[in-house]
DNA sequence: AATGAGATAAACAAAG
DNA sequence: TCTTTGTTTATCTCAT
């Protein structure tokens, strides 16, 4: 699964509990994670450009009379930008994340170090160089007006300014075989000092910024001389240096591949859209999907306007996604139906919780079956129950794209409600709740994956559609053994609530072929007055009718109702349109 | 080609 | 009467 440059969370674990580093360490440490993330933002801004011009070249090809295929070829490249986008966040948050709660261990000091593993021979600096080098002339080579580059430019610098040269920093005898020394930031120290004696990596604003010092130093002077004295070449330093060379190389390495699918998609992008194409029907440009569908229904604000966003985003960088929303696309006719089956898959919803942010904020249309969207509406509520109207409050609080075109999508929701056996009404006292049954919904899914359970995480990929959009995102979580619901579960409640219903959903799919799922029992909401009314009537295995609903743990339980109530005050104003 | 699943549209009814 | 909620039917598209 892993590939063995990878390190995974619990390896880090491992070896930040080894470190002699103290939580405060960490938390410097994480300072500076947030510093290289800012090459990540640098990228984004580049993606955001690119994602711009592809919208144009769209655009242009439209206008040419473009074979619908290709048109959705381009923009289902588009939406695989924007999950780009969306994948660096995470990765970001992740990490975040993953450092903060090391953070809080314990650690007990004086450990020795841990031989450090042959964990990257990722990319080194001049790859990553070589790689942004490509990419941008690739840029450049599209846009020959090359006034919006000063983003990359930055960004450049930012690279460049790791680029080789092995002068200091000899304290691991494995990295250096792997010449990934460079990697790492202390080498950055030695050139910058000599060139920009005051600018030193680890000295600003009169403080000394190796992880976890901030000792006051008033002048350059004293700071080296501290520098000499408080981190010299021991087994603290040495380990510190490690784990920072770990988190550096984690970053990196997650980068460098991102690169190169950027580079591979560009590049891709590039021979495409430069190749004279002919051919009648603009219109019924059906997948460019989302984008177009949004676009043209899109009122002239560039961003849904993520009301009362109620659940924090982790990221407080979020406007990655929103990017991609409306732009310049509205030439495109209203597309009525179909926006393609391709992505309507069944969900594992894991996708549901990575990609939550980014919908919750990009007009986008959710490449999730109504029915499995309802599901998770219900299984995210505290009650495993909702009425219908709750059911459009989430729909509208999760999604932005279901914050337009009311009346279709409701009417598509009580459609699958009332369609799907998996879907239970049970009346109470005050009306109606909806309810999943589990082993209902379980029981479709095979279907579609057909039997092998081990190819769920892949379903995706066998659709056009969304390959591009969930297959970076799980690639890339495979590829570094990112756990599935880490930003989820402890972003926010909400998302602790989904990622634990979706771990649930998951372990389910996954042992669908046993079909023991009516173990875990007693399931049923606390609400006693409530009763079945009007179940669907089908013949059921007894076994099968029982038992749904159980699986949510206690634990996931989360305000997440006050939410709905949020939304509910706001009304859902874009019916006509 | 048949079939199933899902999306969309729409007709209709009951309840509030 | 109007709106919401629910059910049902029809049609289309796509995948198998």
């Amino acid at each position: 699964m892993m590939t063995p440059q990878v390190i995974t969370p619990q390896q880090m674990q491992q070896i930040l509990q080894q470190q002699v580093l103290s939580p405060q360490q960490l938390q410097v440490l994480l300072q500076q994670q947030q510093a290289l993330m800012l090459q990540q933002q640098q990228l984004q801004e580049f993606y955001k450009k690119q994602q711009e011009q592809l919208q144009l070249q769209l655009l242009q090809q439209q206008h040419a009379g473009k074979q619908p295929k290709e048109q959705q070829q381009v923009a289902t490249q588009q939406l695989a930008f924007q999950q780009q986008l969306l994948q660096m966040q995470q990765l970001q948050q992740q990490h975040l994340l993953s450092l903060q709660r090391q953070g809080l261990l314990t650690i007990q000091p004086g450990q020795p170090a841990l031989p450090l593993q042959p964990l990257a021979q990722g990319m080194i600096p001049t790859e990553l160089q070589q790689l942004w080098k490509e990419v941008t002339s690739a840029h450049s080579a599209e846009e020959s007006t090359g006034s919006n580059h000063s983003s990359l430019d930055l960004t450049t610098t930012c690279v460049s300014s790791s680029a080789p040269s092995k002068t200091s920093l000899i304290m691991n005898p494995h990295a250096s075989t792997n010449g990934q020394l460079s990697v790492h930031t202390p080498k950055r120290e030695s050139l910058s000092h000599e060139e920009h004696p005051h600018s030193h990596p680890l000295y600003g604003h009169g403080v000394c910024k190796w992880p976890g010092c901030e000792a006051v130093c008033e002048d350059f002077q004293s700071f080296l001389k501290h520098l000499n004295s408080e981190h010299a070449l021991d087994d603290r330093s040495t380990a510190q240096c490690r784990v920072q060379m770990q988190v550096v190389q984690q970053l990196e390495l997650q980068l460098a591949k991102d690169k190169e699918r950027l580079q591979a998609m560009m590049t891709h992008l590039h021979v495409k859209s430069t190749e004279p194409k002919a051919a009648p029907q603009p219109l019924n440009l059906v997948s460019s999907v989302t984008l177009s569908k949004s676009a043209s229904e899109a009122s002239p604000q560039s961003l849904p306007h993520t009301p009362t966003t109620p659940t924090a985003p982790i990221t407080p960088v979020t406007q990655g996604p929103s990017v991609i929303t409306t732009t310049s696309m509205h030439t495109v006719g209203p597309i009525r139906r179909r926006y393609s089956d391709k992505y309507n898959v069944p969900i594992s919803s894991a996708d549901i919780a990575q990609n939550q942010e980014f919908y919750k904020n990009a007009e986008v249309r959710p490449p999730f079956t109504y029915a499995s969207l309802i599901r998770q509406a219900i299984l995210e509520s505290p009650e495993k129950q909702l009425t219908l109207n709750e059911i459009y409050n989430w729909f509208t609080r999760m999604f932005a794209y279901f914050r337009r075109n009311a009346a279709t999508w409701k009417n598509a929701v009580r459609h699958n409600l009332s369609l799907h056996k998996c879907f239970v009404r049970v009346e109470n006292v005050k009306g109606a709740v909806w309810t999943v049954d589990e082993v209902e919904f379980q029981k479709r899914r095979p279907q579609k994956i057909s039997g092998n359970p081990s190819l769920i995480k892949n379903m995706q990929s066998s659709h056009a559609y969304c390959t591009p959009l969930n297959a970076a995102l799980q690639a890339s979580m495979a590829e570094n053994s990112i756990p599935l619901y880490t930003t989820a579960s402890m972003g926010n409640p909400t998302l602790g609530n989904l990622a634990s219903a979706i771990r649930e959903e998951l372990n389910g799919a996954m042992e669908h072929t046993n079909s023991n799922e009516s173990d875990s029992s007693p399931g049923r909401s606390p609400m006693q007055a409530v009763h079945p009314v009007h179940v669907k009537e089908e013949p059921l295995d007894p076994e099968e009718a029982e038992g749904p609903l159980s699986l949510v743990t206690t634990a996931n339980h989360s305000p997440d109702f006050d939410h709905d109530r949020d939304y509910e005050d706001e009304p859902v104003n874009e019916d006509m349109e």
